[in-house]
RNA sequence: GCUGCUAUAGCUCAGUGGUAGAGCACCUCCUUGGUAAGGAGGAGGUCGUGGGUUCAAGUCCCACUAGCAGCUCCA
């Protein structure tokens, strides 16, 4: 082989030979003018690379094309490019930062921009997509140019883009400064990029503009984050639009409004909940269903205050870390009181309150503890996001031979727990030692080994996130895939260094020692506020049975039925089953639609002459469809069985 | 907290300085029915709150409160 020649190996392990200075776009020809056409990025030994790029040295090689998620990145990072060129055409004294596409394929991409004096607005959308699809149209090549420091400055102060410049100021001497250009719109960019303009196709839209701060500091100017989207074709972005369109649906507020569960308005103040009847409802059965799994679980229940001297705070720690969101102090005969953020002060406390011998270990406490916190307004969000919430919290105080143990345990129980709720995806994370922290190496090592072990006993995955452990001990992170494939944090077990030894704790080993305690915070639902919107969106509303504030309505056919239709339900309610009576003057389909599918009531029980002949209920299911008639032994046997089974 | 947007009936929304509107929901009546909307009528609003401009403000301006999309933060 010559050194003009190059060989490449493709995936399925075939090689071929190419002329040094091959473009990649030759390549994919030289194997099919489909993919050729559809081929929208290479990846050259793992390195993602542009196509109209030459290769001159033999590598593996695979071609991207518009469908794969590194092509979908390239193309929208492409976009992004487009839509900068767009927008600079409506704006041309705007100036630049960065537009990036993002990892994370709900989002597609966004560029940050200075727009000055000539602030944008959603009203441009429409001119930029038309700008965007003209330039798409016109199919103009990306080329990429590297230039001299000094010719690259001169040619971004000469644009006017002062971002631009600040980042080749901040680019370390060696580095070499690629230009990707689609004429008429330059811009500094690493790549890799699609071949041409036309490669974007038709899949692009302008989304929605917010705030980002500059560089990502709250202390730094804000730019316009404009957001755009860009799919392999206008088919998937409908699709996409469809996608939002049914998450929408599922939003836990709306639903909220729409089932009467909840509100976060009136007059009470930015986070806070108020819970309405049926939301309280299927907060009861939550709560229930988590007390008799503690009980299983070993877990003794205990309660504390919302308040609490300002010297507790102070002795926890809570006071130095998190004074900026603590509400501020209540006087008390000349004391100051602070409402709580955590219940771990008063669990050590109830520690505290006598001496504990090592043969009483472990102890395994919870609470349904309600905890506020200041959140700034513009992160409050629905349930998700709010200032007062109930935590449901355990702390676990441990001899050290007992931690792994435990720690396995407790991952167990949240797994356990989650699957009643019909989360059977997780993803789960173990968060090492940050820079600023407390304690020593060897007990970090010990408890993150507790965690590992733990995680690998699941046997789950897991994912380390370096350093991102609280100040006082690793955590493990638990979070959840909902019904719609979106993730939610909600779990997390936590080792503490920090308050045994602030609170001086110990208890009397065998050898009659002073030991001091090792300390696991746990939530598994997190806050339930949070857990119970995150249920309503996987749900969609439509709670099961054993979970619904309604379980099934009887619907009388005509007026003459309406007296057994309520015998039915007072019935059913005498055996704890949640049946209503629907004897409305309304017609059958009617009232079908209207619990159903409107209030999302999951079973309906048909009651007219044929019914109360045979002594049968004719019913529907919300998520099964007609169940056909069945006595009113085998209905109620039906929803008991649900309730046993929780289904 | 920051940037932008928003606040009209229980809900979704229309109303571009000159006497507050629709659909759904609600109430009443008619209809007494057979598996995803029967019909008629009625009631319901200090237009988020407080200031200002104007002969006149739901509409324009300012502040506050609350919400939305992000950003920052999240023990």
């Amino acid at each position: 082989m010559t050194q003009s020649q190059i060989q490449l190996t493709l995936p399925d392990g075939s090689v071929r030979e190419y002329a040094a200075g091959t473009t990649g776009l030759q390549v994919a020809a030289s194997i099919g003018k489909g993919l050729a056409k559809a081929a929208v990025v290479i990846e050259l030994d793992g390195e993602v690379r542009s196509l109209q790029l030459p290769i001159d040295a033999s590598a593996s090689i695979k071609i991207h094309t518009r469908e794969s998620s590194e092509g979908l990145m390239v193309l929208r990072h492409s976009a992004a490019h487009v839509m900068a060129d767009a927008i600079k055409r409506i704006r041309p004294n705007a100036k630049l930062w960065k537009g990036p596409p993002i990892e994370d394929p709900r989002y597609g991409f966004y560029y940050d921009i200075d727009f000055g004096d000539e602030p944008i607005s959603q009203d441009d959308f429409a001119e930029i997509e038309r700008l965007m699809r003209e330039i798409i149209k016109q199919d103009v090549p990306f080329t990429l140019s590297t230039l001299e420091r000094a010719e690259a400055r001169a040619l971004m102060v000469e644009n006017g883009e002062t971002y631009k410049v600040a980042i080749i100021d901040k680019l370390p001497e060696d580095a070499t400064i690629t230009f990707w250009t689609n004429e008429p719109f330059v811009d500094l960019c690493k790549g890799p990029h699609v071949p041409s303009t036309g490669s974007i196709g038709a899949g692009v839209a302008v989304l929605s503009l917010a705030g980002a701060y500059f560089e990502g500091d709250a202390g730094n100017k804000m730019l316009t984050r404009i957001y755009g989207h860009a799919f392999a074709d206008k088919k998937a972005m409908e699709a996409h639009r469809k996608n939002l369109e049914e998450a929408q649906k599922r939003d836990h507020r709306r639903l909220g409004v729409d089932l009467d569960l909840f509100s976060t308005m009136g007059d009470l103040g930015a986070g806070l909940i108020l819970w309405h009847p049926k939301g309280g409802f299927v907060r009861h059965k939550v709560e229930e269903f988590w007390r008799h799994q503690h009980l299983d679980g070993g877990y003794d229940f205990v309660n504390s205050p919302h308040i609490a001297k300002r010297d507790l705070w102070a002795t926890s720690g809570h006071l130095d870390f998190y004074k900026e969101s603590m509400y501020s102090g209540i006087d008390i005969d000349g004391s100051e009181y602070l409402l709580k953020p955590m219940n771990c002060p008063f669990h050590v406390q109830i520690f505290k309150s006598k001496r504990r011998s090592y043969r009483e270990l472990p102890f395994r406490w919870a609470e349904l503890g309600t905890v506020y916190r200041y959140e700034n307004q513009g992160s409050l969000h629905g349930l998700l996001r709010v200032r007062g919430f109930t935590q449901d919290d355990a702390h676990l105080f441990l001899r050290e031979d007992q931690v792994e143990e435990e720690i396995t345990r407790c991952l167990h129980f949240v797994i356990d727990m989650l699957r009643a709720f019909g989360f059977e995806e997780y993803e789960m994370n173990l968060s090492t030692r940050p820079e600023k922290s407390v304690g020593d190496d060897a007990g970090w090592e010990k408890a993150t080994n507790a965690l590992r072990v733990a995680l690998e006993s699941v046997g789950l995955g897991y994912v380390i996130d370096e350093g991102g452990g609280a100040f006082y001990g690793p955590k493990i992170d638990v979070k959840i895939k909902d019904s719609l494939g979106r993730t939610w944090q909600c779990s997390t077990i936590q080792c503490d260094f920090s308050l045994p030894e602030r609170f001086d704790m110990n208890y009397v080993d065998a050898d009659g020692n002073k030991t001091r305690p090792v300390m696991v915070h746990r939530a598994l639902l997190g806050s339930i506020e949070r857990f119970f919107g995150v249920l309503v969106e996987h749900y969609g509303g439509a709670f099961p049975v054993w979970l619904a504030p309604t379980q099934a309505v009887v619907l009388s056919v005509g007026e003459r039925h309406a007296d057994a239709a309520e015998a039915l339900a007072r019935r059913c309610k005498e055996q704890r089953l949640r049946v209503d009576a629907d004897t409305s003057g309304w017609k059958i389909g009617a009232k079908i639609r209207h619990h159903l599918w409107q209030e999302k009531i999951p079973l309906v029980a048909v009651l007219g002459d044929n019914e109360i002949d045979a002594g049968t209920v004719a019913v529907r299911s919300r998520k099964d469809g007609d169940l056909g008639t069945m006595t009113i032994e085998e209905f109620s046997e039906m929803l008991r069985k649900h309730e046993r089974e929780r289904c």
